[in-house]
RNA sequence: GCUCGUGUGGUGUAGCUCGGCCCAUCAUGACGGACUCUCGAUCCGUCGACCCGGGUUCAAAUCCCGGCACGAGCACCA
């Protein structure tokens, strides 16, 4: 029977064999609509409308490129089942983690331009100290906590050897006035001296649940609440007790974190709660910078090699947003990874490929001359007219033309980029004026224009007229990326800041400041988006 | 070391649950060509992958077993 089905796909092919299906058993038929999934997969007990999530960052500085999946593929998420995406401070570390009073507001910011939207509710850890003591209290006085006084390197020993911590026996009554003495400022406990564990029982197979802690000792004052708090919890008790006091139905987050769901499911099981639905990303680098360390980029920039967190050479938000990337690039960039727990590694190209698609066709024109030659041309017999007429945009002739007056009197000099002069004069010393003239170039940086009309063969380059350029400072990589500030002459134009255009032969950028208009020597700033 | 996770073109990704529309999708990239008064855009074409080894089966990217490689956790960080 199968060998018949067989010899018949062979000889008559698969067209063949379809059509007998489809009369014989159509049933067959039905898996065959393999189709190719758009987005995201679906998120597992999931009812539109009832769906929480939560993008849960440190601010210990503004968001990077690397969190902006965080908050995309929540968003998205949250969007497609008409659900709430709350965002959570998670702000419990004053000495590693310190926050950055700062980035509150920072975060809240891009999570409102990333996303489009306010957050579903927007908490501070900090904020809600009173739930987490007295959930631990509970936790202490039930058993499901325990205090230890082990020195860390005592109990890494009995956590590899899976024995007991002798404070883990001590009676009930003895942990409830341990807990008492920990909060107590004068009870002679110091930070380190003791640590709140989850009594998950040191035979779990899994080193990294055996007895987790879930709160400690912290001296450093708070840049919110200060010295109010002495004991705070770690990320897996507050993290823990958050999801279920705002009832999140689902966590999405990196992988780095699947013992985190391991711990807090030990933890959820004692308190007889129900976990939320997990799911997971893996580690993302981008091959131009790494890894996305907050804290790195925070001891970077205090050291001075960076002017700030929006510096364009940092793999910020704030950054990205400053070169002109928009959210919208940013989404399908991630999108595209899907909801894999695959480690990966992408070049910034992907990105920028999806911004210039964008950005091509809403950018504005402009020339801008780096380390410009200026030239004057005669232009014997020739009559040149009142100006040059360039499209803003050769794809939308409706957005109308730059119009660049030339002189009456045939004293034409002209701005070009002393590379195109170089490889000009050490050929035959002909080029073309982008949209206005083929000229032809003597070595004493002279020459004459030959002729207005487009010959084919001459290498066209792009050019200012004097009279419509003033100075302009252009913040770019250099191939290996290394990022400066390179001196040029920009047409004039009415942008302003914030305005990204296309710089005719390279590139876009982001006009990031207007000269004084009082000052015809100062300079726009512009800061390179990407090719 | 223990624990967990992941392996599809250069880079990502779809397909894997439920084996056969798969000599494997789409994007990005590289290369070539056409067009265009930008090295931009547009159009056309080319290149290139199922980690390895066994097994099951008429049939394996897909199921099973064993390797290997890479990544993460084992913090009083998040």
């Amino acid at each position: 029977m199968v060998d018949e089905a067989n010899e018949l796909w062979k000889t008559s092919g698969a067209d063949a064999i379809r059509s007998i299906l489809e009369e014989e058993s159509p049933d067959a038929l039905e898996k065959r609509t393999k189709e190719r999934r758009e987005g995201l997969p679906e998120l597992p007990n999931a009812k539109a409308g009832e769906v929480v999530l939560r993008f849960a960052p440190n601010p210990n500085g503004p968001l990077s490129l690397g969190h902006s999946r965080g908050v995309m593929i929540n968003g998205e998420y949250a969007a497609t089942y008409d659900g709430k995406l709350i965002l959570r401070f998670d702000d419990t570390d004053t000495k590693n983690k310190p926050p950055d009073l700062r980035a509150y507001d920072w975060i809240l910011d891009e999570f409102r331009w990333l996303t489009g939207n306010e957050p579903g509710a927007v908490i501070y850890a900090s904020d809600r100290m009173e739930t987490y003591l007295q959930k631990a209290t509970e936790c202490v006085a039930d058993g499901h906590l325990y205090i230890c006084s082990c020195p860390a390197p005592e109990f890494k020993k009995l956590r590899e050897a899976k024995q007991d911590c002798p404070c883990r026996d001590l009676a009930r009554e003895e942990q409830n006035e341990r807990w008492q003495k920990m909060l107590d400022p004068k009870g002679g406990w110091r930070e380190g001296h003791a640590v709140v564990r989850v009594r998950t029982g040191m035979d779990q197979k899994n080193p990294a649940l055996r007895d987790w802690p879930a709160l400690r000792i912290q001296s450093a004052p708070h840049p919110r609440v200060g010295t109010t708090y002495r004991v705070w919890p770690l990320l897996d008790f507050q993290s823990a007790v958050e999801d279920h006091e705002q009832g999140v139905t689902h966590i999405i987050r990196g992988k780095d974190l699947m013992d985190s769901t391991r711990k807090q499911k030990l933890l959820y099981e004692k308190l007889g709660w129900e976990y939320p639905e997990t799911l997971y990303w893996g580690r993302v680098k981008v091959h131009e910078f790494g890894g996305f360390s907050t804290s790195q980029m925070a001891s970077d920039i205090a050291a001075g090699e960076f002017e700030g967190w929006h510096d364009p050479a940092l793999p910020t938000i704030q950054a990205l947003r400053r070169r002109g990337f928009s959210t919208a690039a940013l989404k399908r960039f991630w999108m595209g990874f899907g909801l894999t727990e695959k480690d990966i590694q992408v070049p910034m190209a992907t990105l920028e490929s999806f911004n210039a698609a964008e950005l091509d066709e809403t950018s504005p024109r402009l020339s801008f001359i780096q380390d410009p030659v200026r030239l004057a041309l005669e232009c014997k017999g020739l009559t040149l007219p009142d100006f040059v007429e360039l499209p803003i945009h050769p794809e939308h002739p409706e957005l109308g033309s730059r119009n660049w007056p030339l002189p009456t009197d045939c004293g034409l000099e002209v701005f070009i980029e002393r590379d195109d002069y170089k490889s000009a004069i050490s050929g035959d010393g002909r080029l073309r004026l982008k949209d206005f003239a083929n000229i032809h170039l003597d070595p004493h940086q002279g020459g004459e224009v030959v002729q207005l009309e487009k010959a084919d063969g001459v290498r066209i380059v792009h050019w200012l007229v004097a009279g419509v350029e003033r100075p302009a400072v252009m913040w770019r990589p250099d191939e290996s990326g290394v990022w400066s500030k390179r001196k040029g002459l920009l047409e004039t134009s009415g942008h302003g800041v914030g305005q990204v255009v296309q710089l005719e032969r390279v590139g876009f950028a982001r006009i990031d400041g207007l000269p004084a208009s009082n000052d015809p020597t100062s300079s726009t700033d512009l800061i390179w988006t990407h090719g």
